[in-house]
RNA sequence: GGUCCCAUCGUCUAGUGGCCUAGGACGUGGCCCUCUCAAGGCUAAAACACGGGUUCGACUCCCGUUGGGACUACCA
């Protein structure tokens, strides 16, 4: 029996859930689903000045909205400062950390200084021999090995090879006592049997200096996934610059959570040709052997044609939930309304292949909705002359002699009606689309009439035709 | 500057030395369907960055060049 896998998200809780978070969210969720495993929900919030609690409430929001859901957590490492304290303690006892008194202005200076000579720019280590606590306040600094090497295993790059003389003393616990994320990180991971560490790659020049220290607690070194960036259109790493990068944002643009995940999990992943995914297909399909090494481009048209797809393939009862919170937004029913959800998802469907997104399909439902419409200008002038009003002056005559409207019944006798005149159903669906909708572009024409009902129509018609 | 990573159509990718005349998807053009708009179907243009090796044979393996990216904090 092989060690149960227990994988982590931890986000520091400095921003939003965006895109690439939400990724590397999903490829853990996924790693941990797929093998049976745990999945842990951790803030990383040692950075106090810049985390704050609304962030953590958007991140536990856009997972949940993305149904991400996690085992455990979330854990907060603000929680657990005397647990990392207890551990730096041990390390400087050990003699494998120790004080460092220079200040960040003077090391900044250094760094500086370096830099313009074209030197290294990393810490010297002129208080790496000191022995007792100084007086004054001290960062504590971990002692790298300066010989030898370290291979990072990583699951989707291959072996990664580190020289030690490159590593540098990091800081592991602040001045003011606080510890630093490269020191929590591995506490934590050990802490919580974390067997894979998968996460973004901008942290594989971390990997060696956490590794050294599960080395020096003594620790197993777990495995390592680095998943390659996410891009914007011009290659740089994906940002505000880029447009909307906050997983909420999509939601609020009427994406669907299964969309956007689908989208997300072909980002650097594959499974043949496939391009929609359920979720349970997903899970069983997953795998990091099948993440590639290099990063990607974020395509916002993909995304939009995967929407549209889920859109399409949405049963009426779930397409009539979604788009409810976007018809009340955008004031188009309102909030009390006890519009039967029944009709609404009925009326939703048949929007269903023309709306992209909720947003667009609840705009559309305006002329279902509306007590009045509009008639656009150019649409009226283009088909409502004086002979087209005439005839659905007769389409009224016809309908108002109905009890049923349906779609089955109002088609054949509008067909007939343009064979005995011999013209075009279009000649008669045209006029009758813009006196209905108030626009040149609708589902059909007969499946509007069915879902805005009899009375409706007649109501509009009267309207256009006058008397 | 240093360290590390990456490299197939514009984009996401399939491809694990011969199956490749390089496949699929988004987007783009054309055609079909059609009461409009969509959706759908068919179709076209579109890529192995470059140079050396290795091999009977390289998109696939190795090296270099070039080009991108990440990191280089008492941020995470």
């Amino acid at each position: 029996m092989t060690t149960p896998v227990r994988v982590r998200f931890a986000p520091s809780p400095t921003g939003f859930l965006h895109i690439g978070g939400a990724r590397t969210a999903l490829f853990n969720w996924l790693y941990a689903r797929r093998n049976n495993g745990v999945f842990i929900l951790r803030i990383e919030d040692t950075d106090r000045d810049r985390s704050t609690d609304e962030y953590i409430e958007a991140i536990v929001e856009g997972m949940t909205w993305l149904r991400l859901d996690w085992d455990e957590g979330p854990y907060r490492q603000t929680d657990r400062f005397d647990v990392y304290r207890a551990y730096a303690d041990r390390l400087i006892a050990e003699g494998k950390a120790y004080y460092c008194t220079c200040t960040p202005e003077e090391l900044e200076e250094r760094r500086q200084r370096a830099l313009s000579a074209n030197q290294p720019v990393a810490y010297d280590g002129r208080c790496r021999e000191r022995i007792e606590k100084p007086a004054e306040p001290a960062a504590v600094r971990f002692r790298m090995p300066r010989e030898g090497q370290t291979i990072v295993n990583d699951l989707i790059k291959g072996p990664i090879t580190f020289e030690n003389s490159v590593l540098e003393d990091m800081v592991i616990v602040r001045s003011d006592g606080t510890p630093t994320y490269n020191f929590v990180v591995v506490v934590d991971d050990i802490d919580m049997k974390i067997t894979h560490v998968i996460r973004g790659d901008d942290h594989v020049n971390n990997t060696p200096k956490q590794i050294h220290i599960y080395q020096a607690f003594g620790w197993e070194v777990p495995a390592f996934a680095h998943l390659p960036m996410i891009l914007g259109a011009d290659k740089s790493r994906l940002s505000k610059r880029h447009g909307a990068t906050s997983v909420t944002a999509y939601r609020d643009m009427g994406y669907l959570p299964d969309a956007l995940v689908n989208y997300l999990v072909r980002l650097g992943w594959a499974h043949g040709d496939q391009e929609i995914f359920s979720r349970e297909e997903l899970i069983q399909c997953f795998s990091l052997e099948g993440v590639g090494a290099s990063a990607s481009v974020f395509n916002p048209e993909k995304l939009l044609w995967l929407n549209t797809q889920y859109i399409i393939n949405s049963t009426p009862g779930a397409l009539a939930e979604a788009v409810l919170p976007f018809l009340v937004k955008s004031g188009i029913l309102a909030a009390d309304s006890d519009v039967s959800m029944d009709w609404l998802g009925k009326a939703a469907y048949s929007l269903r292949e023309r709306s992209r997104t909720l947003v667009e399909m609840a705009t559309q439902m305006h002329y279902y909705l509306a007590a009045d419409i509009a008639i656009d200008p150019k649409a009226r002038e283009k088909h409502l002359t004086p002979e087209s009003i005439q005839l659905l002056a007769e389409v009224r005559t016809m309908l108002a002699g109905l009890t049923d409207v349906s779609a089955a019944v109002v088609e054949p006798l509008v067909h007939e009606m343009a064979v005995a005149k011999g013209l075009k159903l279009g000649a008669i669906a045209q006029p009758l689309r813009v006196a209905l909708t108030g626009g040149t572009a609708s589902p059909g024409i007969f499946e509007v009439i069915e879902i805005m009902g009899k009375e409706l129509v007649l109501q509009r018609l009267n309207r256009v035709i006058g008397g």
